[in-house]
DNA sequence: AACAAGACCTGCATGC
DNA sequence: TGCATGCAGGTCTTGT
């Protein structure tokens, strides 16, 4: 489900429901994640009343009266699912939340994949797993000038490299061929080589898929993506990803046909008569 | 230091 | 039907 889109719908669809509520009770079913659940996580939040979101690459962050944060990460198939207190638990589902006013959250990763750990509030930035991820790619500072700085030197391609979080933080698979296919940049361009107009194009290319994929409440493949249940539907305007074989929607009549090739064992699609 | 490949885990679609 | 294979939105670790 989750690259930066997803993310920030489910980030948003949480403030919504949770903003303000305190939590009362916190189950564990099963610690085993990515990394192991905080033994003192139920401890540390029952109690607590919920004061924010924020959103740190594909990282959702938790912010509690206690100036406690939780930390969240979807992994390849992680979900949030919120209802009213009774309902049965559904398979992987790993961690319950129960608010004092009879909301259920539940955390549900078939892969397990994701992670939830505990950091505070103050020290959000410090943590592992968030001090070397590099610009906001939504953020206004993020701009040609930036982008091009951190692939200088980079001999791999700007695909690899758009998926290395350090360089730009949030994209995922999906997101880079659609950005590489607004930019006209193909994937198996070296990365150092995109420098100048061609980082202004990338940068371009990165935000406006950023943004339209959010207005459209993010991809759904199998499962859904936000907290209520609703479904995204970007995967409908998907111009490459997914699309191999079929005519790009720039070049038209004379199109070779959208190709699929493997990069570091991740596809990649792209149009190799208009991405150079 | 940078890079590619392997590992982690489960479910699903495909093909024999 | 049953089974084997390969693939999936991510990222951490290992080895070159």
């Amino acid at each position: 489900m989750p690259e930066l889109p997803e993310v920030e719908t489910v980030m948003r669809g949480l403030t919504s429901a949770l903003l303000g509520h305190v939590i009362e009770r916190v189950t564990v079913v099963r610690r085993d994640l990515r990394r192991p659940i905080p033994p003192t996580l139920a401890a540390q939040l029952e109690g607590q009343r919920i004061d924010g979101f924020r959103r740190r690459g594909k990282y959702i962050l938790m912010r509690f009266s206690s100036e406690m944060s939780l930390l969240i990460h979807l992994g390849m198939s992680g979900r949030i699912r919120i209802g009213s207190s009774p309902i049965m638990l559904e398979p992987h589902e790993h961690v319950v939340f129960q608010t004092a006013d009879g909301l259920r959250v539940g955390f549900i990763d078939p892969r397990r994949f994701g992670l939830l750990d505990l950091v505070p509030t103050l020290q959000e930035k410090r943590h592992v797993l968030l001090r070397d991820l590099g610009p906001e790619p939504l953020e206004p500072d993020f701009n040609a000038q930036v982008l091009g700085a951190r692939l200088v030197g980079r001999r791999t391609t700007i695909k690899a490299a758009l998926l290395d979080q350090r360089v730009v933080a949030g994209l995922g698979n999906i997101y880079v061929s659609e950005a590489l296919f607004r930019a006209r940049l193909s994937p198996r361009r070296i990365a150092a080589s995109v420098a100048g107009p061609r980082a202004e194009r990338l940068v371009d290319g990165i935000r406006t898929t950023l943004k339209d994929a959010i207005a459209a409440g993010g991809s759904s493949l199998r499962d859904y993506v936000q907290p209520n249940g609703a479904l995204g539907y970007f995967q409908n305007a998907w111009k490459v990803y997914g699309r191999e074989g079929e005519p790009c929607e720039r070049c038209q009549p004379g199109c070779r046909g959208i190709r699929c090739i493997a990069q570091n064992g991740r596809s990649s699609f792209y149009c190799s008569r208009t991405q150079r």
